[in-house]
DNA sequence: GTGCTGACTAAGCGCTTGCTCAGCATGCTG
DNA sequence: CAGCATGCTGAGCAAGCGCTTAGTCAGCAC
């Protein structure tokens, strides 16, 4: 089972097209590195040795090492915050869509673990401003949760006494996926998906 | 709110009553330290100087700064298997007993939440063998609330597609509180806790 | 008092870190 | 062909790292 985590990553990077594929390479043995060792851990010599470059080479692509993760913590949280959108907008009720949702958000988080591990582990690391900019996304993935927790509430699907807490019961469940998630666990990124998705709907009450 | 987290953990370590204070004050910045920036973040400065001493001072205390966070790790783990197994042994059917083990489990995460991100995000920085020790107590966690779910479903209380899985999401639950809960949260960890309960109640499908 | 111990510090060693820079090969442009 | 931009390397710098060492000092036994 192979996973190409970053390949769906670089689209969403600025300028992705023309960027030299050297560029490309940085980065993914930078997502590599920094989800298994963590960014602090990870040596420039690391992320170059890995890309097959010196480490000078490094700095003619990105500004600095916090740079590179700054790139990684933005696309990823952008490409999630896509991915749930489209999943949330789709058609059905709200038990249909939350599933759609979950199942979506799980599968992602299994099956781009590595890149989930930067996102979700290495944020007390980014510069401020990126800091900032990579906080109001998971603000606005927490709130699409809510929203349609809420829905489902006034729909009468679900039934939830504090949509506040469910909404972080159920983001916080598909982010720790990329925590425990190996090639050897039992079971592929879209089988987890489907369970945690019957799960879910359990855990708000839903009738269906 | 105050939370005094390495308070719990201090007894569970071999000779704390004969230790001096000052290991006391190491540790407890260690965990402070180990939790806000991370381990390889943190310099031996930091700790000594958070504690009032010099760096040498704290070589005195402990081997080495990969030694402190084994010690916290390895306290920190035990003390949550006490827990978790004690909830579990108490009175009730398997739904009763369930429920508690949430209700602490969760309780803990939020409360000492600092001592928790340090067990749960900086595993990979501890050295191999103290790394085994603590794997094995990370697995007897996992395998007594399996044990649980089981029982419960052997008891006609729960319905579950999936043991593991569902055992996996519960565990998860608890684990990624100490990634998000802040002294800022809604509500108390005791708050939190008997939420968490109900929802994971529902999740395993009790009928209760 | 004397001799000893255990907790501690100031200074600093050897090494690694993130990052820089002069220079080189390559290929495009006029 | 020259001239120049681009992508990269080898060598290496300043800073900071974990940890050690030599030595200070309070407290206790005799």
């Amino acid at each position: 089972m192979t996973s190409t985590p970053i390949a769906d990553l670089w689209p969403t990077l600025p300028g992705a097209d023309t960027r030299p594929e050297a560029a490309y390479r940085l980065l993914q043995a930078a997502v590599e590195s920094f989800a298994e060792r963590g960014f602090h851990a990870t040596t420039t010599r690391d992320i170059a040795t890995a890309a097959g470059m010196s480490p000078a080479a490094l700095y003619i692509h990105y500004q600095s090492k916090a740079a590179l993760l700054a790139e990684i913590s933005r696309a990823g949280h952008a490409a999630t915050l896509t991915l749930v959108r489209e999943a949330a907008a789709g058609e059905g009720g709200p038990a249909e869509r939350m599933r759609r949702v979950v199942e979506q958000f799980t599968a992602w988080h299994a099956r781009a673990r590595t890149v989930g591990r930067v996102v979700n582990y290495e944020l007390h690391a980014l510069p401020e401003d990126a800091y900032a900019e990579v906080a109001a996304l998971r603000l606005d993935i927490e709130r699409e949760v809510s929203a349609l927790i809420e829905a489902g509430v006034a729909a009468g699907e679900f039934e939830v006494s504090e949509v506040r807490t469910a909404a972080r019961a159920v983001t916080s469940l598909g982010i720790d996926v990329s925590r425990w998630y190996t090639e050897r666990s039992s079971g592929t990124p879209e089988e987890l998906g489907r369970r945690y998705g019957e799960l879910v709907l359990r855990m708000l009450g839903a009738r269906v």
